[in-house]
RNA sequence: GCGAUUGUGGCGAAGGGGUUAACGCAUCGGAUUGUGGCUCCGACAUUCGUGGGUUCAAGUCCCAUCAGUCGCCCCA
C-alpha cells in the first residue's frame, strides 16, 4: 500500500465542513478590515528564504523542503507566507498604488521538514495578513487587533495576547551587544539548550522555557529597556491604539520571535485548551521595516502576523460544535427498470431545479434502498415503480411526517418545493425560479 | 536530530508460549420478493505492521526495521 507523506493528511469528506467554515470566517473577517487576498506560488527560489526568514534560524538550516529542478535552479516549499507576499508586492510594483498602505491577505498550504505532533505537520496551512507601506504605530495596532477580532468571530474566547518591541535597527544593535556581555558572563547558569542558542541565536535564550523564573534569566537585559526614543515612542502609541480599543493584553519582556526580519513591535496569542496540546500558539506577527529594502525592493516598512489554522481547529474542538446534520432534499428509490423509464430524466430535472437528489446504483432491493435513503438523511422519499411509470406518478413520502402522497410527474418539483425551504442551485439553471 | 509509547478485520478492542484469534460497532444476506429504522437468525481475519531469530510449538519471547501517536528542539 502506498501511504501518505509523514506529516501530510488527508482533510476527508467528513472533515471538509469545518474547513469550508473557517474559510468563510477568514474572508468575512478580511473584509470587514478591508484586506485583499493575494495568492502566491507554494514554492520559490531557495534564495528568497534564506536571504528573509534567516539564514541561521531553524527553519532555513534544517526545515526548509528543498529541491533542484531540471534547469538545476535551486527551489524551495515555501515554510512561510511573508517572503513570498514581500517578493510579489516588489515584482509586480504594487507599492505604486496610489492607496497605500497595502492591506493583504493569504491563505494555503506551507512546509517545514520537522517531527510531527499534535498541532504540527510538515505540510501544514497558515492564515497570514500584511500591511505594507505605513511604519505608523496604528498599523501595529490594526494587525494585533484584526488578529483578535478574527479569534473573536470564531468564538475561540480563552485568549492569551502577548506584545513585546524589539526596537528599530539601532536599538536592536545596542541590545544584542547589551545581552552579548550578559550572557558572557552568566550562561553557565543556563541549561544545555540555551548554552546552544547562545551561540547560534542568542535572542532566544529569553524565551527558554526550562530556564524561566530563573534569575538568571529575570536579571538578563530586555529589549525594551535598550529603545532609542523614536523606537520607544512607536511602542507607547501602538499599546495606546491598543487600550482604545480595548484589547486585553500583556507586555511580554521576554518575547522574542524566531525569524531575523522582525523589528520593533512583536507578538503573539496563545491559547490554554486543552486539545491544543503543547503547541498553544495560535498565531505570531510582528513589523519588519527592513526586509524590503534587504530584497532589493523599495524601503517600505510593513507588519503581518500567521496563523496555524490547524491549530484553529484544533482549538475550536475544545468549543464542542454541533455537527451540522448532513441532508439531502430527496432520495429517489427506484424499483422500475431505469433504462426503460423516465427515472434518470426525473432525477436530474429536479437537480436543475436546485434539488439535491442521490439515488442507487446497485439495482438494489427496496429494503436496502430504504436502509441507504436513512443514511442520506432525505427530506423526501421519491419512490417510482413500473406501476408509477404506468400512471406517471411518484410517490413522495415526507420523512418527518411519514405522509406518502401520489404526484404527478409533471407537478413533482412544484409540490417538492413547497415543502423545501433551503435550495443549493446556486442560480445557473433555466428553470431556476432565483432561489 | 533526541526521547516515550503503540501497531490484531472497514472501525473499536480482548488474548502476555499450546494448535478453532473473544467480543462490540459497521457491512451483507434472510425472517419480511413494493414500504425502511426495532427484533431475531446467519455470513464476515488461511492470520495479528514487516523481516529475521529462539522453540516441538510464536499475536504472545528476542533482535532489527517500518509506520502512527505524544513530547523535546523549533515554530503557526
Amino acid at each position: 500500500m502506498i501511504r501518505k507523506i509523514k506529516g501530510t493528511y488527508d482533510i476527508l469528506p467528513d472533515e471538509i465542513g469545518k474547513w469550508h467554515e473557517l474559510e468563510a470566517v477568514i474572508r468575512n473577517v478580511s473584509k470587514l478590515f478591508n484586506f485583499q487576498e493575494i495568492r502566491t506560488p507554494m514554492f520559490e527560489a531557495s534564495e528568497l528564504f534564506h536571504r528573509s526568514v534567516g539564514e541561521t534560524t531553524d527553519i532555513v538550516k534544517k526545515e526548509t523542503y528543498d529541491f533542484e529542478d531540471r534547469g538545476k535552479r535551486m527551489n524551495t516549499l515555501r515554510p512561510e507566507g511573508t517572503a513570498s507576499v514581500v517578493r510579489s508586492v516588489i515584482e509586480n510594483k504594487l507599492y505604486a498604488d496610489p492607496n497605500l498602505p497595502l492591506k493583504l491577505y493569504y491563505y494555503g498550504p506551507m512546509f517545514r521538514y520537522e517531527r510531527p505532533q499534535k498541532g504540527r505537520q510538515r505540510q501544514f496551512h497558515q492564515f497570514g495578513a500584511e500591511i505594507i507601506g505605513s511604519d505608523s504605530p496604528l498599523v501595529d495596532a490594526e494587525v494585533i487587533n484584526f488578529a483578535a477580532t478574527f479569534l473573536e468571530a470564531l468564538k475561540i474566547k480563552n485568549i492569551n495576547i502577548r506584545i513585546n518591541t524589539l526596537g528599530d535597527a539601532e536599538s536592536k544593535e545596542e541590545y544584542q551587544k547589551a545581552l552579548n556581555e550578559y550572557l558572557e558572563k552568566n550562561i553557565q547558569h543556563l541549561c544545555d539548550d540555551c548554552n546552544r542558542r547562545y551561540q547560534e541565536n542568542p535572542l532566544r535564550v529569553l524565551d527558554c522555557k526550562v530556564d524561566k523564573g530563573s534569575e538568571t534569566l529575570i536579571n538578563a537585559p530586555k529589549p525594551i529597556n535598550y529603545l532609542s526614543d523614536k523606537a520607544k515612542i512607536h511602542f507607547d502609541q501602538v499599546t495606546m491604539a491598543l487600550d482604545s480599543l480595548g484589547l486585553d493584553y500583556q507586555i511580554d519582556e521576554n518575547l522574542v520571535r524566531g525569524l531575523d526580519y522582525y523589528t520593533h513591535t512583536v507578538f503573539e496569542i496563545d491559547s490554554d485548551l486543552e486539545t491544543l496540546g503543547a503547541q498553544s500558539t495560535l498565531v505570531g506577527g510582528g513589523r519588519y521595516n527592513n526586509l524590503y529594502a534587504s530584497l532589493a525592493g523599495p524601503d517600505l516598512p510593513a507588519m503581518g502576523f500567521a496563523f496555524g489554522v490547524e491549530r484553529l481547529l484544533l482549538a475550536l474542538e475544545a468549543i464542542n460544535q454541533e455537527p451540522v446534520n448532513d441532508y439531502i432534499h430527496c432520495y429517489f428509490i427506484n424499483l422500475s427498470d431505469i433504462f426503460q423509464t423516465d427515472a434518470l430524466k426525473i432525477i436530474n430535472d429536479l437537480r436543475h431545479g436546485g434539488l439535491i437528489v442521490d439515488y442507487d446504483f446497485f439495482n438494489k432491493n427496496l429494503k436496502a434502498q430504504f436502509k441507504q435513503a436513512d443514511r442520506l438523511n432525505p427530506v423526501y422519499l421519491l419512490i417510482y415503480g413500473d406501476e408509477e411509470a404506468k400512471k406517471q406518478v411518484v410517490n413522495v413520502k415526507r420523512q418527518d411526517t411519514k405522509e406518502q402522497v401520489e404526484v404527478d410527474v409533471n407537478n413533482l418539483y412544484q409540490y417538492l418545493i413547497n415543502g423545501i425551504s433551503n435550495r443549493n442551485c446556486g442560480g445557473g439553471c433555466d428553470s431556476c425560479d432565483g432561489c
